[in-house]
RNA sequence: GGUGGGGUUCCCGAGUGGCCAAAGGGAACAGACUGUAAAUCUGUCGGCGAAGCCUUCGGAGGUUCAAAUCCUCCCCCCACCA
């Protein structure tokens, strides 16, 4: 089997690592025990975390075995590695929530049964630590010359809002965490996003202080699209890997409208498509283009949601946007429908209707504001006015348009705004509030 | 603890009594062009069934016909000093 270490390379998850040859004879010789913090900040991963996610399961498809460790007891404090602010405090219990939500999720992409990976959570060893103790045996071999020299503080010294105590201390927890799991499971490699090199170089140098042993670090490169924006942010905020926050459709809708030039790069990393596959659709122009990124949304929702949810958002995209047939030589791993272009919309965002309130006609721009496809009303009265408003296809003439049974077809009333956005009304016998009826969105 | 500087609409940031729902930029949304791409150009960008009215400038009071702007108290941040 090829050295993992190799696999990272070529798929573009290594930014940084620390001494290659060794690592990579460490790599070469047997299963190894590597491991990634995750920050539980939310009850939900973002794909932001996505690239340490898939390098972990690509550990894991290479026989060693990692580890996440979930950040219950750093979470109290507050990593400010690459931060310009001082990140709010989180109380203990909603770490807790935090920490069950982010396992459920890893469990998409992680085989946890028999051991084959491990969820630790730093809380375990971090909130019985004694300070004072811990100041003797941890602390002594910190130099704070050296540490406000990092790169990770220079930042926030530099800032205008400083640093605290509590901030500052976070590279000695992070080193004692990888520390502890060196002594617990014999982990020898930490990941991490280029933030976190300072952190890691931390951890190996303790580990080397104390244990008199050598460790590793990889970094990640910061993921970002062709155009500079960090990956992963929409106009909601970030894209979500739990479906009640992005709904699968919507996870779909954020692949497939990945920019051209990141289509390759991005099928490296979030797909496990063979490379040479993929490095077979870099030739790509034009509207050609867009069977890869079909591809890159279908196999990235598999992965977050499984291959029902990816097919559904698949085939509601194909309604709405047509169906487009994907060439059989493309990416032959993918398991995305080839000729059965199917299409459905379950997963589309809609809501009901009674049919007696809309017999008796409904306002545009109300509908438009209910569905959700406008923030507001008002937003939705310039929508209309910009000629960005649409039902069934057909541009609404004016704001004062009323929605009624007419604009049925087969009981449902396709909603637009612009080209991409869409929500389906359906029409209901059983009378339900407009307030309780939006379903598939926040 | 002392002194000084700050907290403005999603973000940055102007505004120091009426002309302020608040400049400028970014983000975002829509239109045109397209390929569900990028770039570009144009328009929009607090709420309200749109008339006028209501809410917003860290919080609470006050002065004034009128307050983001002046006064008082409080909260938070920063810098220097201790």
């Amino acid at each position: 089997m090829k050295n993992i270490i190799e696999v990272l390379k070529e798929r573009g998850f290594i930014e940084q690592t620390t001494h290659d040859r060794e690592l990579s004879n460490y790599l070469a010789n047997g299963s190894v025990t590597c491991y990634i913090g995750f920050d539980p900040t939310a009850s939900s991963l973002h794909v932001g975390s996505l690239v340490p996610i898939m390098s972990l399961a690509h550990m894991q498809r290479h026989g060693h075995r990692p580890i996440a460790l979930v950040g219950g007891g750093t979470g109290l404090v507050g990593d400010p590695s690459g931060k310009t602010e001082t990140r709010q405090l989180l109380t203990s219990a909603q770490v807790d929530d935090n920490v069950v939500g982010i396992k459920r999720q890893l469990s998409r992409f992680l085989d946890f049964s028999d051991g084959k990976s491990l969820l630790l959570n730093n809380a375990d060893w971090l909130s019985n630590l004694k300070y004072i103790p811990f100041l003797r045996d941890i602390g002594k071999y910190f130099s704070v010359n050296r540490m406000i020299k990092s790169e990770s503080y220079r930042m926030r010294l530099e800032a205008e809002d400083g640093l605290n105590f509590i901030e500052f201390n976070y590279m000695l927890l992070q080193a004692y965490d990888y520390l502890e799991l060196f002594d617990r499971t014999g982990c020898r490699l930490q990941m991490g996003g280029s933030d976190q090199w300072g952190n890691i170089v931390a951890g190996i140098d303790l580990i080397r202080r104390l244990r008199q042993q050598s460790a590793f670090g990889i970094t990640f490169p910061l993921i970002t699209t062709s155009t500079g924006a960090k990956m992963g942010k929409t106009a909601k905020g970030a894209v979500w890997l739990d479906p009640d926050r992005t709904t699968p459709y919507e996870y779909f809708q954020f692949w497939i409208n990945t920019d051209d030039a990141d289509v390759a790069r991005f099928l490296r990393l979030f797909t496990f498509l063979p490379v040479d596959e993929i490095t077979a659709t870099e030739h790509l122009r034009d509207a050609d283009i867009n069977s890869a990124k079909a591809v890159l949304a279908f196999e990235a929702t598999r992965l977050a949601h499984g291959a029902e949810e990816a097919m559904k958002a698949y085939q509601a995209s194909a309604g709405v946007f047509g169906a487009r047939v994907i060439p059989e030589h493309l990416l032959p791993s993918s398991s995305i429908p080839r000729k059965d272009c199917r299409q459905d919309d379950q997963s589309m965002p809609h809501s009901f209707v009674s049919r007696s309130e809309l017999v008796k006609g409904i306002p545009v721009f109300k509908l438009l504001f209910s569905s959700g496809l406008t923030a507001s009303g008002g937003a939705a009265r310039r929508l209309v006015e910009q000629g960005g408003a649409y039902i069934n296809g057909h541009r609404v003439p004016s704001v004062d348009y009323m929605v009624s049974d007419k604009d049925l077809h087969n009981d449902e009333i396709l909603l637009s705004s612009g080209k991409k956005k869409f929500h389906k009304i359906k029409c209901s016998d059983i009378a339900l509030s407009q307030s309780q009826d939006v379903t598939g969105k926040e």
